[in-house]
DNA sequence: GTCTATATCCAGATAGAC
DNA sequence: GTCTATCTGGATATAGAC
């Protein structure tokens, strides 16, 4: 990996874990491996490698929204297929998607520093309320939707439904965030979550 | 007021819009109204002013949550004698609660502040946790719990049902805190989410 | 591109007069 | 308790040799 990445992924690590001000950039340099004014040589200062986070990490942020196409993605062409999927399978998807958010270095550093940043300017509030609400709640809403029109859930509010569904897995993604530790315990909780969602508003296939 | 109080005052609202290691202690005095050196005969220094923060406002917390009380203990009393509550006063509940948690000066920016130190340490995750996720859970997994117990709503486990009634509303106000201007069109779906809470869970009164 | 040396600035904190 | 003056350390950033 270049230089010009690896301050990238340092500066990343160290800004997640302590924030933005209270990191030096001679920190970032230490991590890299070099001294403090070489880093000048690659990016103008400070702001610019907090800036190029954001930009030239979209990309990557651009493989995580695929790779949840790969865990979800396939539940929607079971609902358009079959209009229909089982507790087990939603429970599973949803345990790994979270999984991977959590142990992701990349997906999970980024989530937290866009929590501990995001009042410091609307750019940041708008990005956080963009990627770890709107972008979640809109697909779900219209997953929903479409669940409804095929009458495989019950007739409620997409909007409603996706929120009820997906705060509290957000909620509980934000205390693996605070206590890593007690991961095994909030992943129980998730699934229940999930199965109480299911039974609530899923119908029963017709009786044969 | 004392100046050692308005120290506080200042220095709470400057640490939540900017975050701790944006604002120094000249910010702080020049809000104050008095020079950096007079600051230190009231605090040892800025760390020991962001301590007490947290120390001497515990006061002042505990008099939020005994307005919860305020809000949420006759709902509770209702039940204990009614057994029932309606949706219109449930929604009205928790409205002027969350109007309450957004426009209190003191329990906004005490709210922000901790959201964006919350890696800090272990101690202000503990907090984060314990303040805003867990004391509201356990108030209505008790609640629900004994709602259950009087069959006013459906048997579920009372944990999953306060992370589904909770996670939301928790979630709202963070847009809120976010985009203060979205304000009226959150509180709209915070009431589409308790009504439909509400008609989810609630057993209808028996018919005479 | 990396280094050493250094300029510049600013923040937290102290000394001591009033 | 407040002020002015000042110390001290640390941080961003630049200059210029290699």
């Amino acid at each position: 990996m270049g230089t010009k990445q690896r301050i990238l992924r340092e500066a990343l690590r160290l800004f997640s874990q302590k924030g933005y001000d209270a990191v030096s950039v001679e920190q970032i340099a230490d991590a890299v491996g070099i001294k403090a004014p070489s880093l000048y040589k690659h990016y103008k200062g400070k702001r610019d490698i907090f800036d190029a986070i954001f930009e030239e990490t979209a990309k990557r942020y651009g493989e995580f929204t695929d790779s949840i196409s790969v865990h979800m993605g396939d539940s929607d062409q079971d609902l358009a297929v079959f209009g229909a999927i089982t507790a087990d399978t939603l429970a599973e998807k949803v345990r790994s998607l979270i999984a991977y958010s959590l142990h992701d270095e990349f997906v999970s550093q980024l989530r937290r520093l866009v929590t501990i940043e995001q009042f410091r300017s609307p750019e940041l509030s708008a990005l956080y309320s963009q990627r770890y609400v709107a972008q979640i709640q809109q697909y779900h809403e219209g997953l929903f939707r479409r669940m409804i029109a095929a009458s495989v859930i019950r007739r409620e509010d997409p909007e409603l439904l996706a929120l009820m569904y997906d705060a509290p897995i957000l909620l509980l993604l934000g205390e693996c965030d605070r206590h890593p530790e007690k991961e095994q315990e909030i992943m129980d909780t998730l699934e229940g979550h999930v199965r109480l969602f299911y039974r609530l508003f899923s119908k029963q296939p017709p009786e044969e």
